[in-house]
RNA sequence: GCCCGGGUGGCGGAACGGUAGACGCGAAGGACUCAAAAUCCUUUGCCCUUUGGGGCGUGUGGGUUCGAUUCCCACCCCGGGUACCA
């Protein structure tokens, strides 16, 4: 073959990567004027650990070909790159070794920056961030003084995971089986001061509006999910003995007049009292000792067996005034509804359960179908006519008897229509060191004070210990700890938690608009002019937190006058895993496939197209090293046809007078025009363009 | 249990109401070479057949349609998410 017909990705790569450089290809100014369409291509900005992996190349290159597509249909693309670099892998790193954190993610960053760069990836990196950056973090701050002035940002005391061994609070993700991920020890339940976001005021606005969107379905289904809006009654249960009114939560007042018992979360802060001169306190103290100690994951096993103690007292079913005896029991949780739920065995499964267990009277109030097996061995959770209850209701089908009743309910002041929410308010404070500091001011005299803006960033100090011990590390730097009331001046002393890694990566796509800004954290108009991100590229595994949180804040900061848009991203695209012989890659399994020495052998456009070429990219797909080199093939394939055609062809190769075979080429030509176009526009199918 | 995906050649996958298997991998044969590698060309769903050709094929069973991998109903497998949420 003639030497120049050979595909030499090794030449070609850094060639084009060096222009590319030097003409600054891929940045793009914010001219408001400039005409034309703007669009913003974004995929997920990656934690800094380590080299990047394979995963990484996967989400570029589905990336940049949107991006390239983009441009090449006419819009000017922000394609901008940052890092996710707070965050416990760098301390746990840290702990480990001693390096700072900020030493080694300065290490990983290089190495995903030259990644990038290798593979040829079209960024604009004059806009580059590190959320570790001060100068990024003063912002982040910034909104966080913001959201606490208006209330969205709050301090309360909250169940965390607590390992008594380590003396430290422990993340979700450090509780393993319900023991601690390092030491083993069997984790408790501690209740701690936390902040939190007040996420729950959004929760229908992060319901209706993804309506609004263009995301895959699934993920808006996990949003719904997660958000979990109930609707039902709140209706009240009195207990005349303590005097005491006890409302629960319920999506079936249909179904009260079936009411025999009433159950109560252990957590309930009244338990307690209520057993009080019963003769049931032993057992009641026991029994919720017992559950507070158990491990979240059992506690949470919807197949075990019920368990549950008497109360020895009672409540009156609003309704019909009977006598309902009260139980503490731990399939009923503190955290949702009211803590405490009236119990219709017939028609709950739960329910039945328990009624079952403790004998305790089934009382039928809608009518099942002949087919359907007796309430007293299956709880019948269908629709029919209600009976069994009052003259004005029995015989009236129960979706229509529900909001009759409620209606009555709120009549006689006895409940009222309410709707309930999965969805917490979101835990932003961590015990940790390598994270953003809260900017609160704790001052005898006035309370919790956030730092002025002028004040900002505050920087987080080094330390010598960065083990967590109960409290953060940064509680220890007494230097950086001890300060002056912004208000009266008087010694104050600063908060020493940091912030979940999520905030800081909620708010991100903001700043790559206007990244050196020092005077805002943004320019409104600027963001305007860029947002919302256009086409948003990542992991499935974000569909929930990172997605929500990111929501979240862009309505908030809507709210506070400081964006226009009410979404962050109108479209969302989530790739699939690549796996090797059909297992997620691991170090622990060797089955890891590194792009690296795939790039430097092969060359980043084989590496890009076999991963874009390998299915469809929102599905899973399994790495094959004949594929590869199959693809290698191909592009020489590719390369050798075009250098031939570009030095034995006319410079005008089309001739005036069409004949049989240049209409038939042309022909095809249009006909893959058309193909890819479709394709990468409407479709994200890469392997089928590639194929055409 | 519930909610999503997905079951098509030896393999990854195309087609998504109109010639099933694009493109790639693998395999077989051939060219080039002293030889090998690389590269190129040809063939390649399965079965039967002497050429010509014929039969069967998209997880299973039904249905709609002139026509179904595609739409509808029931079911079976695989993967993922999620769950005492009242």
């Amino acid at each position: 073959m003639a030497p120049e017909y050979r595909y030499e990705a090794q030449d070609i790569e850094p060639k084009w990567q060096a222009l590319w450089a030097d003409e600054r290809t891929w940045e793009v100014a914010n001219d408001a004027g400039d005409p034309g369409q703007t669009s913003y291509v974004l995929e997920m900005l990656p934690y800094p650990s380590g080299e990047p992996h394979i995963g990484h190349l996967k989400n570029y290159s589905v990336g940049d070909a949107v991006a390239h597509f983009h441009r090449r249909t006419g819009r000017r693309v922000l394609h901008p790159m940052g890092y996710d670099s707070f965050g416990l892998p760098a301390e746990n790193h840290a702990i480990n070794t001693g390096q700072h954190p900020r030493d080694s993610i300065r290490e990983s960053v290089a190495s995903f920056r030259k990644g990038f760069h290798d593979w040829g990836i079209s960024i604009d990196w004059t806009r580059e961030l590190s959320t570790s950056d001060p100068r990024y973090y003063r912002w982040t701050q910034w909104i966080f003084t913001q959201f606490f002035e208006r209330g969205l940002a709050y301090r309360h005391e909250a169940a965390v995971n607590w390992c008594p061994q380590d003396a430290t609070v422990l993340a979700n993700e450090q509780v393993v089986d319900g023991h601690c991920e390092r030491c083993g020890t069997l984790v408790e339940i501690r209740s701690l001061e936390q902040w939190f976001f007040r996420i729950t005021d959004y929760a229908d606005r992060l319901l209706e509006d993804l309506d609004t969107i263009e995301w895959p379905e699934h993920v808006k289904t996990m949003q719904r999910n997660w958000i979990g809006r109930s609707e039902g009654a709140e209706v009240v249960f009195r207990c005349d003995e303590l005097d005491t009114d006890y409302p629960v939560f319920t999506t079936r007042p249909d179904t009260l007049f079936g009411a025999t018992f009433f159950v109560m979360a252990p957590e309930h802060p009244d338990v307690e009292r209520l057993a009080q001169g019963t003769g049931n306190e032993q057992a009641v103290r026991e029994y919720v000792a017992a559950a507070m100690a158990e491990p979240t994951e059992e506690r949470g096993d919807a197949h075990k067996e019920k368990t549950g103690v008497f109360l020895g007292r009672h409540v009156t079913n609003p309704v019909n005034g009977e006598q309902l005896p009260m139980y503490v029991a731990d399939y009923v949780l503190m955290d949702y509804g009211t803590g405490a739920i009236m119990a219709v065995p017939a028609h709950d499964e739960r329910d039945h359960e328990f009624a079952t267990k403790f004998d305790l009277p089934i009382r039928q109030v809608i009518g099942s179908p002949d087919d359907a097996p007796p309430v007293t061995e299956q709880a019948y959770t269908g629709s029919g006519p209600l009976q069994n209850s009052a003259a004005e209701f029995d015989g009236t089908p129960n979706r229509e008897a529900l909001p009759e009743i409620v209606a009555w309910l709120d009549r006689e002041g006895k409940g009222h229509q309410s709707v309930n929410y999965r969805l917490r308010d979101w835990l932003v404070s961590r015990q940790r060191y390598w994270g953003c500091p809260i900017p609160i001011i704790h001052c005898d005299e006035h309370g919790m004070v956030p730092v002025p803006a002028e004040d900002l960033p505050v920087v987080l100090p080094d330390i010598e210990d960065y083990q967590p011990k109960g409290k953060s590390p940064l509680a220890a730097a007494e230097d950086w700890v001890a300060t002056t009331c912004p208000q009266c001046g008087k010694p104050a002393r600063r908060e020493t938690d940091t912030m979940d890694t999520f905030v800081d990566s909620s708010w991100y796509f903001l700043r790559y608009c206007d990244p050196h800004n020092d005077d805002a954290a943004w320019d409104s108009k600027v963001v305007a002019e860029w947002t919302p991100v256009d086409q948003y590229i990542g992991g499935v595994e974000h569909a929930i937190l990172h997605l929500l949180y990111a929501r979240f804040f862009i309505k908030a900061l809507n709210d506070l006058g400081h964006v226009d848009a009410q979404e962050p991203f109108q479209k969302l695209f989530t790739q699939g895993m690549i796996t090797k012989d059909g297992a997620k890659m691991s170090k622990s399994k060797g089955n890891v496939v590194s792009p690296g020495p795939i790039v430097e052998r092969f060359g980043a456009d084989t590496a890009r197209c076999y991963i874009l070429f390998m299915g469809p990219p929102d599905q899973d797909a399994d790495w094959s090293d004949g594929g590869v080199e199959g693809m290698h093939r191909f592009l020489g394939r590719m390369w050798r046809l075009s250098a031939q055609a570009a030095a034995e062809l006319p410079d005008h190769p089309i001739p005036d007078e069409l004949n049989a075979d240049s209409e038939r080429i042309l022909r095809k030509a249009n006909w893959a025009i058309e193909k890819v176009t479709v394709d990468l526009a409407d479709r994200f199918n890469f392997n089928t363009a590639i194929a055409a």
